[in-house]
DNA sequence: TGAATTGTTCTACC
DNA sequence: TGGTAGAACAATTC
């Protein structure tokens, strides 16, 4: 499930490899993944850049933009050509192969050095082609690690909403890069109940939640991520965050504060844990 | 077999 | 109108 210290993750590690790569050819194996004509606007286009917006994946090319979501079990990473003949017999879910070429390099040298693999078991991952990026920066609210994040940010929005803080904190318009488990982590630190209007949260407790926010990402970051269920990165590689999650996946065990059996329960249509005594 | 899982989007409601 | 709540959707696993 990847969030936005996983896609941070992915992002990081795919960087080093696709900067000053041409993408050579396009294998799509499974359409609907890929946005229609998406080989015909990337292929020999050189990769400038890689971004993350949001838990979007950027990847600037020499003209426009290959946008890149997860959504639940996307994995994004490259091989070369040994660990691809592998790959081939050990990814069932192979769904798209970008093929690379190194620059610089003689014009007419078409010797692939890498290969983007796109493995994807539950296919509600997308790959998409843009021209710009405004249509995404219009739909996606702050991201955590903004400048423009502060506690007084969040007072003044969190002040026009009524709803509750679960689905609040999930709402990528408002806060772009939190998912299922780091909404529970950051609300367990804070001692808020999901359930609790945003606009009822107190100063003291928005402070709590904004350190929160950018404490637990930024570990989650340090850690590579928390692998959960199925993300990983650069294949094979998990996150350790999972030894350090609070509530998430701990129903019937200890809260670590107080003892308290952590809760599972169901809000906004999402699986949510709580310590009952410490989000009252 | 059907419930559970997720982020996003659509629809209905007040 | 616009904020909000809830359902739908995708595919797979157990």
């Amino acid at each position: 499930m990847p969030e936005l210290p996983e896609v941070e993750t992915v992002v990081r590690n795919l960087r080093s490899v696709l900067v000053n790569s041409k993408l050579s050819k396009l294998t799509v194996l499974k359409t609907k993944i890929v946005s229609p004509d998406l080989s015909s606007q990337i292929i020999n286009q050189e990769i400038i850049a890689v971004e993350r917006l949001g838990k979007y994946i950027i990847i600037q090319l020499s003209s426009g933009y290959l946008v890149v979501h997860l959504r639940m079990t996307g994995k994004l990473f490259t091989v070369n050509l040994t660990e691809f003949e592998l790959a081939k017999q050990k990814y069932k879910h192979l769904h798209v192969i970008f093929d690379l070429i190194s620059i610089p390099r003689a014009p007419n040298f078409n010797q692939v050095d890498n290969l983007l693999l796109f493995v994807d078991q539950r296919q509600f991952g997308r790959i998409i082609f843009c021209d710009n990026l405004a249509w995404l920066q219009a739909k996606l609210g702050l991201d955590p690690f903004d400048n423009k994040f502060t506690v007084s940010w969040l007072k003044n929005k969190f002040s026009q909403i009524k709803r509750a803080a679960k689905p609040v904190l999930l709402d990528q318009s408002i806060i772009a890069g939190l998912g299922n488990i780091y909404v529970d982590e950051v609300l367990w630190h804070a001692g808020i109940n999901p359930k609790r209007p945003v606009n009822q949260i107190s100063l003291s407790e928005l402070q709590k939640l904004h350190t929160g926010i950018k404490n637990i990402l930024e570990l989650a970051i340090a850690k590579n991520g928390t692998t959960f269920q199925s993300y990983s990165f650069m294949g094979e590689k998990t996150g350790e965050f999972i030894s350090y999650l609070k509530v998430f996946g701990r129903q019937d065990l200890a809260c670590y504060t107080c003892g308290t059996k952590i809760i599972k329960l169901k809000i906004a249509q999402r699986g949510t844990h709580i310590c009952p005594e410490c989000q009252k």
